[in-house]
DNA sequence: TTAGGGTTAG
């Protein structure tokens, strides 16, 4: 049984006995559920139940066991009647195993039951009970259960500890991590490296993470699960090219990375559009064979879809050997925020073919395709579906996608309307989305209307202030456009910086407006005023609304040459050749003025160049531009 | 011959 290889020759020594007593029918039990073979364990104990042996209480911790591995929750629940007939039902070994083959199941509350009605727990009765909450996502509960511990003053051990770090972290519950982590230090129980790895999870996930990062470092030794929560850790608090150095790191370091961890540095890739970088780990993945789950499947589609390359993202999501509605997810929002509004409607429908129940992120992937793609009718048809057919009631952000819908497309006394009657609380990103659009549609009513708002929400953002200022400019009126910038001054509100980044060779470079950091800074200058001075020859007008107005704020001769996009460019410019893509990503909005200078750029310099702003692809190339936000 | 644990995607 222990040999690696085949069960055969234990076989053939159980068929040798005569009449074999229960226990060696529970070692084979066992051994076929370790040898990744459950289902000959069961026949086993059909076997065992048609020749009239009698099972013992070790017997049913081992047949459970395998149901459990197979999810089969019909068979457990038939053992389970056996193990009540059998006067079985009041064995400790036995109840644990159930608590467990009921919560993998996913039948948590009948776990809880059996929980419930014992008269005994132990720690691991305890251990177990959070374990099926974990596997469900209930991190509150293990949080309650343990407290209810606590005061039972019943004892707990590393285990226990482990879930119960896992949760804080999950829920953001910082004071009982912090207690724990105490607890950890007086009992002296830092020499256990699983038990610091899951401190670290948790100090991260409650957005300390520089305390995880001194535990980290001061593990004797690092594991792939310690390595991988330290980089999930940066990834998660947005750190992400920390996350990506903590990577490299771990490679000089040999250990190997697992699938966990590729999802975690994938997913850094795609925040950073850090394109060349993400390849590459694909590539590695390959080379690796590692089994492309569906979560690393998944994260490998986003990070391609992040970084403008639909195409990849397809063909990773077609390889998928199993894909869940996160997937599809990921498909859709790629496909609608690159433009491609229609085929992901399509992909929707496909969806919905294949029985996948779409959830609440679903439909904003969905709702933003029509806005992309200019489908109102669609819209507005699929934003009562999704509560009427699917049970789903939209949340802030679905009525920030109607309201996106509407007022992109024109309808701003619809979508202000829309606004009026929300029966749930609004917010200023909601009146923010209006506004933008009433630059684009140069309305100054529904532009004062949505900053009054605004102001009420959240005084202090700046871009609220730009684009009334904007909207004011665009029809010629400079008196309110000024007004509105000195009220901004004199309220102390300050510009947020632009900032872009670009990838050249695998290395990232950040590009902050206005600011010179960058050791080739003097260098990239001159390319922006070349390539204005460039695409100004071949007829390029800057936007007189932010050129003026800047210069009148800043007293610069080229206001456009403070923006971070711009710089990007030009670093790019500078060291690609023609016919490459430049891809760059942005933290605010592409401007309506750079838009046009991309356009421009694209032609001139005859370089395909992939913008992306917070959740929008612009694929510039030979002059134009795929998206449908300026015209 | 029996039971429990740490890292991952929209």
């Amino acid at each position: 049984m222990v040999l690696p290889g085949s069960m055969d020759y234990a076989l053939a020594i159980f068929d040798s006995i005569q009449e074999p007593p229960p226990a060696t029918y529970n070692i084979l039990i066992r051994a076929f559920t370790m040898k990744q073979s459950p289902e000959m364990a069961i026949l086993l104990y059909i076997k065992m139940r048609d020749n009239a042996v009698e099972p013992d209480k070790y017997t049913f911790s081992g047949i459970l066991k395998a149901c459990s591995r197979l999810r089969v929750l019909k068979e457990g629940e038939q053992i389970h009647a056996h193990i009540s007939k059998m006067g079985f039902g009041f064995h400790g070994f036995v109840q644990n195993t159930l608590i467990h083959l009921y919560a993998n199941c996913g039948k948590v509350d009948v776990a809880r039951r059996v929980f419930d009605k014992m008269q005994e727990r132990g720690v691991i009765t305890w251990n177990s009970m959070f374990a099926g909450y974990s596997k469900r996502g209930s991190w509150g509960e293990v949080v309650k259960l343990f407290q209810e511990m606590l005061e039972l003053n019943v004892e707990f051990d590393e285990v226990s500890l482990i879930s119960v770090l896992t949760a804080c972290g999950r829920v953001g519950n910082l004071e009982l991590g912090e207690w724990i982590s105490e607890y950890i230090e007086t009992k002296g129980l830092v020499g256990n490296l699983n038990l610091i790895t899951s401190l670290v999870d948790m100090y991260a996930k409650c957005g300390r993470v520089e305390e995880a990062r001194r535990l980290f470092h001061k593990m004797p030794r690092r594991d792939v699960v310690a390595w991988s929560a330290m980089i999930s850790g940066y990834n998660q608090a947005g750190r992400c090219r920390e996350a990506l150095d903590l990577f490299h790191e771990m490679q000089i370091g040999n250990v190997d990375p697992n699938e966990v961890t590729m999802v975690s540095v994938l997913s850094s890739c795609a925040v950073l559009g850090a394109f060349e970088t993400g390849k590459w780990v694909h590539f590695f993945i390959k080379r690796k064979r590692m089994k492309i789950t569906v979560t690393l499947g998944t994260a490998l589609m986003d990070f391609y879809a992040k970084c403008g390359s639909i195409e990849d993202s397809l063909e990773v999501f077609h390889k998928m050997s199993s894909k869940n509605v996160l997937s599809w997810t990921v498909l859709i929002k790629g496909l609608a925020s690159n433009g491609q509004g229609r085929r992901a409607l399509d992909f929707f429908t496909q969806m919905r073919k294949k029985n996948i129940e779409p959830n609440d992120v679903t439909f904003i992937g969905v709702l933003s395709a029509c806005s992309h793609a200019g489908l109102v009718d669609e819209g507005r048809r699929l934003f009562v579906s999704m509560s009427r057919d699917y049970g789903i009631e939209p949340r802030i952000e679905h009525y920030g996608c109607m309201v996106d819908i509407l007022a992109r497309a024109g309808f701003l006394e619809e979508a202000y309307q829309f606004v009026t009657n929300m029966p749930i609380e609004r917010n200023a990103i909601i009146y923010r989305t209006l506004l933008a659009s009433c630059r684009v549609h140069k309305s100054v009513e529904f532009g004062e209307k949505s900053l009054e708002n605004i102001v009420k929400l959240e005084p202090t953002h700046s871009g609220d202030y730009i684009l009334l200022s904007n909207i004011y400019a665009s029809v010629g009126r400079w008196e309110d456009a000024s007004r509105v910038r000195r009220q901004m001054k004199e309220k102390g509100i300050k510009k947020s910086p632009g900032c872009t980044l670009i990838e050249i060779d695998g290395a990232i470079h950040e590009f902050l407006a206005e600011h010179s950091a960058h050791p080739q800074s003097k260098e990239i200058y001159r390319a922006v005023e070349n390539m204005m001075k460039r695409i100004k020859s071949v007829g390029y007008v800057p936007d007189v609304t932010e050129a003026r107005l800047d210069a009148e704020e800043d007293d610069k001769e080229a206001a456009v040459s403070h923006h971070s996009e711009k710089l990007a460019i030009a670093f790019g410019l500078i060291n690609t050749s023609p016919g490459t893509t430049i891809r760059i990503s942005k933290n605010l909005r592409v401007c309506s003025d750079c838009h046009t200078a991309t356009k421009l750029i694209s032609k001139v310099y005859n370089r395909e160049i992939i913008v992306r702003d917070r959740n929008r692809f612009h694929h510039f190339k030979g002059g134009s531009c795929s998206c449908n936000d300026y015209w």
